[in-house]
DNA sequence: TAGAATAATGAACGGTGTTCATTTATGGAG
DNA sequence: CTCCATAAATGAACACCGTTCATTATTCTA
């Protein structure tokens, strides 16, 4: 067949990505494959490839969503909060609850990938969209803790990559011998230290 | 040809390894295939089978001998130094720097695998290692900074996941762009704040 | 020296991403 | 209403991947 136009080429991104993230969802990147989602959406693997260039530019649209998710989660976990550390506190719980309940979409978007030697650099707005993150951060440790602005900003970086690391290790099944503690306790001994070091 | 026994067992089993890390050194993971390896070895690809189950327990085998480097590394650096903050800060920056200087192997380490659902148990002594490390880490912190057992077991841990946290987000090429500072000024913030709270 | 044991092979299987000539349904023009 | 240009979907094909295993060639043993 062809030209069945059941779908607009917009709607066929979206039913494409849709199915993407089921398959990320049920069984990880191992699972999307071009001919699986194909027949997820009725369609033949060759069909994906006139939306998408590749593979890898579906990976990284779908990265690109879970990061906005990602986003707006921390958003809507924090806005009514008092503007002190428990809100500094409760956007770190976001960061990790966040990661926890979209385990398989968060280990996508931190993929080692690195097909080969190119450094695939991503997309303007994808970076954008991870500076974001960081100026959330940043904006609330100016508003909730003073931090002038310098401050906020290696700081920021820093909570990251923190609560980046702590993440991981607590996610990754394999690394579950090392005993891990909940990660909401680990970030309370974290900023209670590291962040109380500023405030008092 | 057969039973050509240029080389014994174990010196075939050596053989394998050190070619398969010389690919991933130059290639990444990526570059880790069967077919390669046994062109690299002068054999063929089902040679490696008689030798290892599967590719991933060849991997698994390399990642355990980076463990053991990363271990050796963290102790050649530190053995020396006197007891106190001096020397946990030199383990710090010297995990960090293993990272970046052996970057192809130590992201095989944590690469997130995930075949399937599969969480493939790891050999004990594997996990040993990694229990080493934590150790490590641990004893330092009692030893140089005056914790008390307990104390420096959280500590060790959390300690592990930010500079993991760190490691990762300054070797991942992609994330460039969110402007991180030298890893080794990230540490010196991390641990004067987080540690001196302990030790004042 | 004959035969058993074993190391290495390489063809084959089912999987992957990707390309592209071909086919086919449709929207518009005559 | 018919025809055709256009666009959409196909599916066969290519070059890879990990893995298996009957076969072969070599060495060791008796």
């Amino acid at each position: 067949m062809a030209r069945r136009k059941d779908h607009t080429p917009e709607q066929l991104k979206t039913l494409i990505r849709s199915a993407a993230e089921k398959l990320i969802y049920k069984k990880g990147l191992q699972g999307l494959t071009a001919r699986a989602l194909a027949q997820e959406i009725g369609y033949t693997p060759g069909t994906i490839y006139n939306t998408y260039q590749d593979m890898d530019a579906l990976i990284t649209d779908i990265n690109y969503e879970t990061l906005g998710r990602l986003y707006q989660f921390c958003q809507e976990r924090v806005y009514d909060l008092p503007m002190d550390f428990s809100k500094v506190r409760a956007l770190a719980y976001a960061y990790v609850d966040f990661a926890h309940k979209n385990q398989r979409a968060w280990e996508s978007v931190f993929a080692t990938a690195h097909k080969g030697d190119k450094t695939p650099r991503l997309p303007k707005d994808y970076q954008q969209r991870i500076l974001s993150l960081f100026e959330h951060i940043e904006i609330t440790l100016k508003e909730c803790l003073n931090f002038p602005s310098d401050r906020a900003r290696i700081t920021a970086r820093l909570m990251w990559a923190c609560l980046h690391g702590i993440t991981v290790l607590t996610l990754d099944g394999r690394l579950k011998l090392v005993g891990v503690e909940e990660p909401h306790e680990m970030i309370d001994d974290l900023l209670t230290k590291y962040l109380h070091h500023d405030v008092r």
